[in-house]
DNA sequence: TATGAATGAGCATTCATTCAT
DNA sequence: CATGAATGAATGCTCATTCAT
């Protein structure tokens, strides 16, 4: 699970001259792992975890089987990246989305919504699979935290904020209802699904719904 | 996947008055079903899924390779098994547990809510194996409605039913309701394992977000 | 292999009030076995031998699966007796249809030829699945005449009295013509399944073919 | 059961001038397969195709498990390559000591004969095991041509060839006598190998009767 | 840095046979 | 004499990972 590798080429910012430690990544270097991890994302997206094989990932990233292995200690950890990935694009889909600052509950909730059906919309499936809980992945270890951990923090922060300009009741435990809004996103993506409705019909629905849990 | 174990429905010629035509399963049949889906229980709880051999449930259960297969088609449909078993015996639990027909909203959610706690309290992990997302566990066939589908769609029939009392907003439709509850449900116990907080509380914070978020 | 099981029940003939030894076989026990040995001859035929599994010959017989072993050693002893029955009743449907002692070469080919063809006929697959060469059944052992052989050997004792009686060629070996005739034979059910022909052409094809071997 | 191992076939974006596009197999590669192919020849024909098992080959080839299906899809597979190499071996061998074009029909079986004889002597069991009927190894499927069907054929393309020439007799069907010469061929090699007899005499035997079968 | 052939422990499943009832 | 549940060694095959080139 270690990552003991070639350099971390996360940090693509460096521009000195080999200084002698930490060479900076290659452009094939970089080139490699951004068609591995589009492939498994594709992969992850459409079969699952199980359902996709390291060496399916490589074959579509048009790269060897053991390029795989230059870059990702294991398929975990293949996993992981695409999962830290699809969040960090959320994320950014949401900067780039965003609007104006101040906002009401019922514009913010609308508003973070909004950015995760749309981004679900471009990237179908993407959320869902990264998302998948991993202890139906690991059956050891497992200290790392889970993208799920994550994002339900992150509404129970949105929570707080809220609660602290007094738009959310006082008595509700903001990591709580982090973790409450979460679930009723993940459900909701089963309910879209099945059901014959619309995108939006769903997003008002749901808006609908968290306001009225967050509110008294 | 069909199960074509059970005990021969082939021509039966028998002149005796029909008296179920189907032999009753022997004793010895019926135990043995018994201790492999006791141990299929507890694996696929302790290590998930994919984390289970056959080969470990029998040996488990005490029986050979070859038994498991005598009663289960393949491991998928022994799993389903289990996922319909903790379904049914969630139910009986509720209805051991039910006390009075007519109930307020908070008194009908608090009390579905509590036997569900309690439940997952006397068998811990239960319920979150037998949500395992199926689509996670077959990439094909899966025509067979999933367990957690089936939990939604009784949610919304509570939903339903308070709604005609008067007791829920009219504006909410009732199916999405319920995929919304169960997914509270689901995640909320993501973050009783993790926060530090008793059953009780949780109890009471999820049936207070769960009735403000179904009235007006 | 060794037989040893109940009292040998081909001697159906004893009348004797059980004399001590060998105590006549039951009625029930010689239906027993009929009934595996149909149900074993359209399962060879329609899936081969190793096609074929004794639980499901017990269970197209409507016995249990432990009364195979109580009438057979084991797969293979039933597929030898299988192999015997159908040999046996081939002699006794020539005999049947025997029409003229003394006849002619021409005839008495034809005749022999036309037993097995109108057998074929009416026991579909029967003939070749008992002729499968045993060395694609048995990797060890193999003593025992295979059924190919005898039926080369009874070739060759016609070839030896046709030419007793002057209408074969003196300089041909019997016993190898007793095998180039069954592979003549063999190979022909081949050919008539793929080529669009009557079973009467290919009877007077192959007739004329072996006369015109035999003679000069 | 088509061979999707074999070296990529996927979108090669390669700017080169087509070589080949597919790029030529290693000679590792290529060794593996010869030396899997030479194991499960050994195999095929000392314990024949229901006697053999994958490990088997792969270990006697010195590979590991899965190596084997790194070349073949599965057994049978490997199988069918084993006899097709089975059946170039045997024209090659033909083309080798093929010695005068113009030759009687006499001439022409007897150097037939010839090459399958020497080669079966020079590669025993292997003409026998190759042609193992297919239909006892397959129950399904099966749209290729097999070995004994492309073989029949062939002698029928030779009696038409003689036909022509006219040495064989004008009533004779090309077709069905190539059936009825396979069947000769096959059967006399059990005769052969019971009978007491060398192969000169047994090839004299044969070249004989195919004669006389084909004249008038 | 990249490759892809090779690996072998591991997996789900089968089936000829046994034995308690 | 009959049953059918039980058995477990054996089978065909997979796949995450390694390593020589």
């Amino acid at each position: 699970m270690t990552n003991n590798h070639a350099p971390d080429d996360t940090d693509t910012t460096t521009l000195t001259i080999d200084e002698g430690s930490v060479p900076a990544p290659s452009k094939r270097r970089l080139e490699s792992r951004r068609r591995i991890l589009a492939a498994a994302r594709q992969l992850f997206v459409e079969r699952g975890y199980h359902g996709t094989r390291p060496q399916d990932i490589s074959k579509a990233a048009g790269v060897g089987h053991g390029t795989f292995y230059l870059h990702f200690a294991d398929k975990l950890e293949c996993f992981l990246a695409f999962a830290e990935e699809a969040s960090k694009e959320l994320e950014m889909f949401g900067e780039q989305h965003h609007t104006h600052e101040a906002q009401t509950l019922k514009e913010g909730v609308h508003e973070i919504l909004s950015v995760i059906f749309n981004y679900s919309e471009e990237n179908p499936g993407v959320l869902a699979a990264a998302m998948t809980d991993i202890n139906v992945l690991a059956t050891e270890e497992m200290d790392m935290p889970m993208p799920d951990q994550r994002w339900a923090e992150q509404w129970g922060d949105n929570v707080k904020e809220w609660q602290a300009k007094g738009e959310v009741a006082a008595d509700i435990d903001p990591l709580f209802a982090g973790h409450v809004l979460l679930g009723m996103i993940r459900q909701v993506g089963s309910y879209g699904a099945r059901a014959e409705t619309t995108k939006e019909e769903v997003l008002e629905k749901l808006t609908q719904a968290m306001i009225r849990m967050l509110t008294d």
